[in-house]
DNA sequence: GTGCTGTTCATAACATTGTTATGAACATAA
DNA sequence: TTATGTTCATAACAATGTTATGAACAGCAC
């Protein structure tokens, strides 16, 4: 029957976890999945319901990566000091995967839209974000106001910077200012807008 | 002679971008476009040289439009009062022309790669904002530093939250704080963490 | 064992995409 | 008139996501 988990299954999600780590987006075609997982274009189809599918699976696993990532770095002492800590790492993450990152967060893929489903486990990432903020909000860090609205902008301060990093081309000459030292320069500004 | 303007290549251009606007990236197709302006699929490629040159004409229609709204919101006193006006702006263009913004901003067209010379006109509307950042440098509105990085601090923010309003599901279900009041808290966190 | 049912999968075909080969129509200049 | 170059349509090509058809196989009832 089938299920929601078979080695054929993990196969192909493998598959199309390296094709798209190592060649980008272009390359990830239901033909080059199959040849890659030693089966045929019917396998993504009894599997994954077709390529979206197989799209919305790759989402969530890179969330998964992504929320652990997030919450895997929390080793400094106070709200303040784990919310530059998890920007941090926000920021590596990003840019170790970054066809990954084009698929969750910029339109990479035509026509592709995260189930509902997928939305939710996405959802584990924002909360990582989230719990920190509320604790930094408790500790009298950051100046009062709507959790989520805070969290929101500390997520599209760093995710903005980001994405025109991996953008690149996009965004012409001034490429070369987009580093490590303007995304410190962000998370201070953030940090610092939002103090009490 | 193949030249840069003929009412041909206008009449192909325009129903490129009406057909982006009004029906999205998925609908932009070179028959689609040749369909709507009349001829056949060749005069995309005479005049644009395939759909990656029409893409890149569109692109530089994009920018040219999102400058000019960017450049045409200073009315403001001060230039951090401009600065706010310009982030208004930016907003308002973006969520206004979302399927554009999509095409400059979040690689909704797969493997398209702006030319030298769009990215050159893209630079333009980084230019509206760094002047106005060398402005409120000059007169001690913005604490001193790389006015590219402070630029690009401030780019990132409006991008990255307009990005991930523009983006809708994928970023699951705390879409409902994406909202002008939000992004004016944004606004206000970048100036305020950015002043001397 | 025999037959039935459901699952898994390959082959081959389909429609849609960007692209190009071929050649016709036309203007312009020698 | 002839030649050349530009513009454009028809038709085909390769690559893509998808599906129709049917084969192979497992599990189960009799």
């Amino acid at each position: 029957m089938s299920s929601d988990s078979s080695a054929t299954r993990d196969t192909i999600l493998e598959a199309g976890l390296r094709i798209l780590a190592e060649e980008g987006h272009d390359a990830l075609t239901v033909r080059r999945v199959a040849t890659e997982a030693g089966c045929s274009t019917i396998g993504v189809y009894t599997w994954f319901g077709g390529k979206d599918g197989l799209i919305d699976a790759i989402w969530q696993a890179g969330f998964a990566s992504f929320a652990d990532a997030l919450l895997g770095a929390r080793a400094s002492r106070g709200p303040l000091g784990r919310l530059r800590g998890q920007a941090r790492a926000y920021r590596t993450w990003a840019l170790a995967h970054s066809m990954h990152y084009s698929v969750m967060f910029l339109k990479a893929i035509p026509g592709f839209v995260p189930s509902e489903q997928s939305a939710a486990i996405g959802l584990r990432a924002y909360m990582a974000l989230r719990d920190l903020v509320v604790d930094a909000l408790a500790e009298g860090g950051l100046r009062t106001g709507d959790p989520d609205a805070i969290a929101l902008v500390f997520w599209g301060g760093v995710h903005g910077l980001v994405s025109l990093e991996i953008i690149g081309g996009a965004v012409g000459p001034y490429r070369a200012q987009l580093s490590e030292k303007t995304y410190r320069l962000m998370v201070d500004v953030l940090v610092r807008g939002l103090a009490p």
